[in-house]
Formats: structure tokens, C-alpha cells, sequence
DNA sequence: TTCAAAGGTATATACAGCGAACCATTCCCC
DNA sequence: GGGGAATGGTTCGCTGTATATACCTTTGAA
């Protein structure tokens, strides 16, 4: 091996990885814009809903009132946001959310779908177990707070009650509160990440009433698993779920 | 219930802590800086060896060879990189590594050593345990090439090889290539920043001949487990082995 | 001696983000 | 009906960050 000075194992291979990876680039625009469309897409903040005033907003970002404005305006644009002036008015999500892009962007050559590779969608799933399951685990190795219990039951009833079109939003609130319950504030925003990435994918594929109804137990499974406190079954029981998703995605994409 | 529009359940608890939280505020310097200290810290380039040059790598990392350079002096004043110029001249990383600051960056109050909460161990430590049992697990799953499995192999040897000083850093590495076989490439930059993290909380701590000893024997269990394709007993090695090092910390810090 | 490859320096330009003040609209309450 | 208050809408100038480009200096191998 041709190493050139001191001890240590060869660099090859890893080093790479990490280093030439461009960085990231982040507006803060543009991150804004990732925060209020999460908020939205992830059903944080429900259609209809107000958002918090754009002067105070602002300050909770931690960002220029311009520039939230700029971001508002770019989702009010897309048909995400609307803005009503006035007293008692304010910035609110929409009521019919705009039907997302279907990614795809359009190759120039006119390729049918793809721009979907097979490797992303690996990323993506890979990552989500890795997550979800150890978020899952870690909620169920904790002492939760009777509130804490209650907020989770009342969401698994919202996914359970939720029709079709209001589906994918109810099942991410319920997936993110089950992340914010593990006890590590960073995870979450994982989570709210991937879980972006991954409606992107789920937007392509249809949604069919029987998947929602397995869904639903399995949600209840892994729900009573982490109030009663049992890990293993809240491990076993969020990777078949998710496993669901996955073969369902596969099936359909690749 | 009083909402005031369409359906859904209600929003408490949640929204808050998405919504709220301070945007990064990411200048592409800063950034910079972290990757490069990652780099050297987490020993993706080993101490004497030379990084890419400034040109070829400020087009890498997408960044003015400008804003590489400051970052670079940056690093350079602060010991860990160092500069020779001319033919053959380059960036490298510096023999000898600064002691890490050691956090607690003196409170006014004078108070010992805190500044590191319960709270922040806590984050740290769940989310390690999420990324890297779940990482180990999903790389054993998987089938590995020659050049990978050789690789994986060599990294356990380097790390069994090494003295206590290099320690840290080998033990980043291996941790690191594992979580690179689990086959979600953006699982690795996340488990970079968490190791970072962790790093921090072990340089206060001392690092005793034994626990390195227990280390490498895990080590090759996890490796060995990874290498046989057995997700579950690759799971439980590395859990136990991480559970060996919260202990460590939690008996120290807290 | 020459030349190539690297770091070191200087300058001009673009624009993103911030802060602050002010305008316009809407609705409750008196 | 009118006043007040809370909200979004608009404007302007300042500052700092990042880029791009060109050129200088040092070094060591051929």
C-alpha cells in the first residue's frame, strides 16, 4: 500500500463520501419554504387552519419578516397558503391542497416515468426503517406522561377516522408524534424529512381502501405496544407496517 | 371542540415544535468548517495525510475557493490542518491533534462543568442508538461485495491495532463504514453529525485500557454478524455494545 | 534552469437577508 | 357609524457573505 506519512488504515473508499459532497446551499429562503411546506403536507397545521401572524411567526423562525413573506408568497402561489387581510385575518392553509407534482420533472427526452431510481427509493425506505422502528422502540422503552398517552390515543383515532383524501396527512401527524415520544428532540426532524421523501413517492401510487384498513390495525398494534410499554412488540410491530408500504412502493415503482 | 373550519384532529403538542424552532441559519462557511473538522475528527483523513487541493476541492464542495480558504485558516489557526505551499505542497491534516475544547465553555458564573444537560445525553444517546443498531441491522441484511466485506474487515483490524490515542478516531471510522453498508447513503452524513456529538461528550471522559479491550471484542461480534448476514445478531451486538458506552457516559457526566 | 503545481493575495460585483418604518384593509366593539 | 386594533402589504437602505477572476509567490522535480 502506498501511503505517504504516518500510521493508520487506508482512507480509500470512505472519505469520499463525506468530503465531496456538496454543501448544501441552504437559502434560508428556501429552508423556510421546506419548513411552512412540512408543516402543511405533514398535517401539523390542518386545511382551513390559521398560521401564527407573519410578525410573530418571523420571530419564531428566527428569520426576516421579508423573507418569510417571500416564502408564504411563493406557497400562496403554489396554492398551498392563502393570506387574508385585516383584523381577524392572517395566513391559512389552504382548504383543498393542490394535488402535488408527481415528481418526474419531464425529462427532455420524454422518458415515460422514471427520474424515480431504484436506488432512491432504497435511500428513502432503508433510512425510514432505521428511523421509525428505532423511534417506535425507543417510545415504548419510555415512562410517558398521561397527556402524552392520551395525545398519542387521540391520534391513532384521527387515522382510524380519517377518509381517504385526508389520509396521508392524519398517518404522518400520527408517525411524527410516535417519533417526538422516543425522547430525542433531533430525531424529529428526521423523521418529518424522510417522511417528506417519502410522500413524494406514495403521491405516485394509488391509495386503496384496503390498505388504509390494514393499515389501521397495525397502527393500533404498534400503539397499544408502546403504552404498555413493550419494545420488542413495538419493534416487530412497526417494521411489518412499514413493510407494508414498502413491497406496496416497490411494486409499484420499480 | 372549537375549530373553525373543515375536519381533522386538533393540533396541540405537535406543531410547536416543527414550526417553532429557529431555522439553521447555515452560512456556507460555518458549514464548511464542520465538514472539514468531521473529516478530520471522525479520521476519514488521517493525521499527515493530504487533503485534495484548494481549487479541486472548493469545486467538490461546491464553494468559492474563497470561503474554502477562510474556512481552511480557520482550521489552521486552531491546530488541526496545516499548509506548505509550492510543488507537492498541499493542506494537511496536522500530526498532532489538538485537545478537543472540552466543552463547558466557562460559564461567567464560574459553575464546574455543566452546560451538558441531562437533556442533551439523553438526545444524543437515543438517536445514536436508533442510527447505529438500526444501520448495523440493515447492513447485515444486505449482500456485500469482496471489496466491501474486505474493507469492513480491515477496518476492524485497524481499530483492534490501535493505541489509545488513535482510538477515538479508528472507532469513528469503523462505526462509520458500518453505517455506509447499510445502503441509504443519507444515513451517513446524519450519522457523522451525531458521532461529532457523541465525540464531544466522550472527550470529557477518560478512556481506560479495558473498555477498549471490551470494545474490540464487540466490534468483531457486530462485524462478524454483518459479514454472516444476521440482521437480528448484529442488532443485539451493537446494541449492547452502545449500551456499554451510555453506561460509561451516564456514570460520568451525570 | 525551467516549469508545473500548489498556496497566497487583491479587487470588483451581486445579492440575500435584515431592520424599521409606514400604508391599507378588515372587523369587533362602543 | 366611528374608533381602535390586529393583521397583511410595501418600501428603502444597509450590511455582510459569497463569488468570480486575475495575478503573485513559493517550492521541488525534471
Amino acid at each position: 500500500m502506498s501511503r505517504q506519512s504516518s500510521a493508520g488504515p487506508p482512507t480509500a473508499g470512505l472519505s469520499s463520501d463525506l468530503l465531496l459532497g456538496p454543501v448544501s446551499g441552504t437559502n434560508t429562503f428556501e429552508e423556510t419554504v421546506q419548513r411552512l411546506l412540512q408543516t402543511v403536507r405533514l398535517g401539523l397545521i390542518a386545511p382551513g387552519e390559521r398560521l401564527p401572524a407573519e410578525r410573530e411567526l418571523a420571530a419564531q423562525l428566527g428569520v426576516s419578516r421579508d423573507t418569510l413573506r417571500e416564502a408564504i408568497a411563493s406557497l400562496a402561489g403554489a396554492g398551498y397558503l392563502i393570506s387574508r387581510r385585516g383584523r381577524y385575518g392572517g395566513t391559512f392553509v389552504s382548504n383543498v391542497l393542490p394535488a402535488p407534482p408527481l415528481l418526474a420533472e419531464k425529462n427532455p427526452t420524454g422518458a415515460s416515468h422514471p427520474s424515480i431510481t431504484a436506488a432512491q427509493i432504497d435511500d428513502v425506505l432503508t433510512l425510514r426503517d432505521i428511523l421509525e422502528v428505532g423511534g417506535a422502540r425507543a417510545a415504548a422503552g419510555r415512562v410517558l406522561s398521561p397527556p402524552e398517552r392520551e395525545l398519542l390515543w387521540s391520534s391513532l383515532e384521527a387515522a382510524a377516522a380519517a377518509d381517504a383524501d385526508e389520509y396521508r396527512r392524519v398517518d404522518s401527524r400520527l408517525h411524527l408524534y410516535i417519533g417526538e415520544l422516543a425522547g430525542s428532540p433531533s430525531l424529529v426532524p428526521l423523521l418529518a424529512d424522510v417522511r417528506m421523501r417519502l410522500n413524494e413517492l406514495l403521491d405516485a401510487i394509488p391509495l386503496l381502501a384496503p390498505n388504509i384498513a390494514h393499515s389501521n390495525k397495525q397502527h393500533e398494534q404498534i400503539v397499544i405496544a408502546i403504552l404498555t410499554g413493550r419494545p420488542d412488540a413495538a419493534t416487530d410491530a412497526m417494521r411489518e407496517h412499514l413493510s407494508g408500504t414498502a413491497l406496496l412502493l416497490r411494486g409499484f415503482l420499480e
